[in-house]
DNA sequence: TTTGACATAGAACACGTGTTCGTGTATAAT
DNA sequence: ATTATACACGAACACGTGTTCTATGTCAAA
C-alpha cells in the first residue's frame, strides 16, 4: 500500500497534474510554492523530493521544470487535439487558426499524418453524398487558402451564403464549387466571392 | 499549402518533437541551439518566433520551456491502441482477439467511444460503395459473432469464399451477406456456413 | 543600386530557477 | 531526557533561461 501522503504533498501532485493538462509543460518550484501556500522554495523541494522518493514523480535535477509525473503516458505523443471548430454549413467564417477553440477532437497521428494547421468540423447535409460524406461525419481539414481542381475544401461565400463543403474547381475568373450529389446545384461565384478555409484531408464516421 | 520551412526549422521542429517524447517537458532555448547547431539564443528565438507565426507551435514569453508543439495532445490517456488485423478480402479468418496483431492503428476515445474488443481492417474492394465505403478505407470493428438485420458485419465464408464484409440479413435457416453495390451479387449460405467475427463501429478515410 | 525580407551571430543583460545552508517546531519512539 | 524523523522557513547563491541590442550577410525584387 502506498505510504500515506501529507495535505500538503497531496495538494503538490494536484497541482502539478492540472499545471500539466492546462500548459503541457510542468511548473517551477515557485509556481507550485505559490499554489500551494508554500513560501520556501526549498520546502517545495524538501517535498518534491519526498514524492519522488515515494515514487510519485520523478526529478531531474538542476534544470528548470524537470520533473513528471510517474505514469504519465509518452504514447500522448502520437495524439493530437484538433480544434473542432462548428458545422458545415455555418453562418459565420472559421475563426483565425490560432485563435483560441472551446471544443477539441482528440486524433492520432496514424489518422492525421501532419499534425499543422489541422481543425475538424462536423459535416450537416449530403451535398457531399456522392464523395461518401454523409451527414454528422467528422471532416478533418488544413487550413490553407489555396486548392487544387478537385479538391474538397471548406469555402466561405459571405454572410448570406455561409460556409460550404465542395469541390472546388476554379474556372477563369470564377470558381464552381460542385457539390458531389445530383440534388445539389454547382456554385458558380467570381473568384474574389469565395474564401477557401481548409482542404478536407479525412474523413471520419462513426456507426455505432 | 503550408508554407515551405527552412531545413533549420524543420530540424528544430523535430528535435522538440523527440526531446518531449523522451523527455515530458520541452527543451530550453539553449538545449535547441546546441541539438541544431546554432549558437546563437536569439537565432534560436527568432526561429521559434517564426515556427509560432506559421502555426507550427505556440510559445509562452519570458518563461522556460514554454513552447508546445501545434495541435499536441495534453493527456495520452484517451488512446487506445487497435490491432490492424489485415484486410477485406482476407483469405483466412481473423485471428482470435487475443491473439498478438504486429500492426496497429492509434485511435482515441472520441472516434472509438467503447474500446473492448475492436480491431480494425483495410477495405479491399468496392463491394460496399453505396454505403460509403470505399477501397483503402479503415473499418473499425468491435468483436461480437452476432449482428442484427441490417448491421455491416466481417463474415469469415470458409477458405473458398474467405472473409467479406457486407450488411448482414438472417433469413429462415439462411444468412444473406448484401453488397451495398449493384455491381455484386448478395452472397446466400446456409447459417451454419458463416461466422461472424465482428461489426462495423466506425469508417475512417485519408484523403491526403 | 537600393530596398526589404529573411537569416545569422555574439554580447550583454534581467530575471527566472533550483540548490544549499542554517535554523526551527512537532511528534513518536526509546 | 534524548534521538530520529518529518516538515517547515528565509536568505543567499550559482547558474540557467529568455530577451534585447547591435551588427552583418544573402537574396530577390524594384
Amino acid at each position: 500500500m502506498a505510504q500515506k501522503l501529507s495535505e500538503r504533498q497531496d495538494n503538490i501532485l494536484k497541482f502539478i497534474r492540472r499545471y500539466v493538462a492546462e500548459h503541457g509543460y510542468p511548473p517551477t518550484i515557485r509556481e507550485i510554492g505559490r499554489a500551494v501556500g508554500i513560501s520556501s522554495t526549498s520546502v517545495v523541494k524538501y517535498n518534491l523530493d519526498r514524492l519522488q522518493t515515494l515514487g510519485h514523480l520523478r526529478r531531474k535535477g538542476e534544470v528548470s521544470r524537470g520533473l513528471r509525473l510517474a505514469g504519465e503516458a509518452l504514447s500522448g505523443q502520437n495524439v493530437i487535439e484538433v480544434p473542432l471548430l462548428g458545422y458545415i454549413r455555418a453562418s459565420a467564417p472559421l475563426p483565425a487558426y490560432d485563435e483560441f477553440s472551446d471544443e477539441v477532437v482528440e486524433l492520432t497521428l496514424d489518422i492525421v499524418r501532419e499534425p499543422e494547421l489541422v481543425y475538424a468540423l462536423r459535416v450537416q447535409g449530403e451535398s457531399m453524398r456522392d464523395a461518401s460524406v454523409h451527414d454528422g461525419d467528422l471532416v478533418v481539414l488544413r487550413h490553407q487558402q489555396t486548392a487544387d481542381p478537385g479538391d474538397m475544401v471548406a469555402a466561405w461565400l459571405g454572410p448570406e451564403e455561409g460556409l460550404t463543403l465542395k469541390r472546388y474547381y476554379p474556372e477563369g475568373e470564377f470558381v464552381r464549387l460542385q457539390p458531389a450529389n445530383d440534388a445539389y446545384q454547382p456554385i458558380i461565384v467570381p473568384a474574389e466571392q469565395v474564401e477557401i478555409q481548409g482542404k478536407v484531408i479525412a474523413v471520419i464516421r462513426r456507426l455505432a
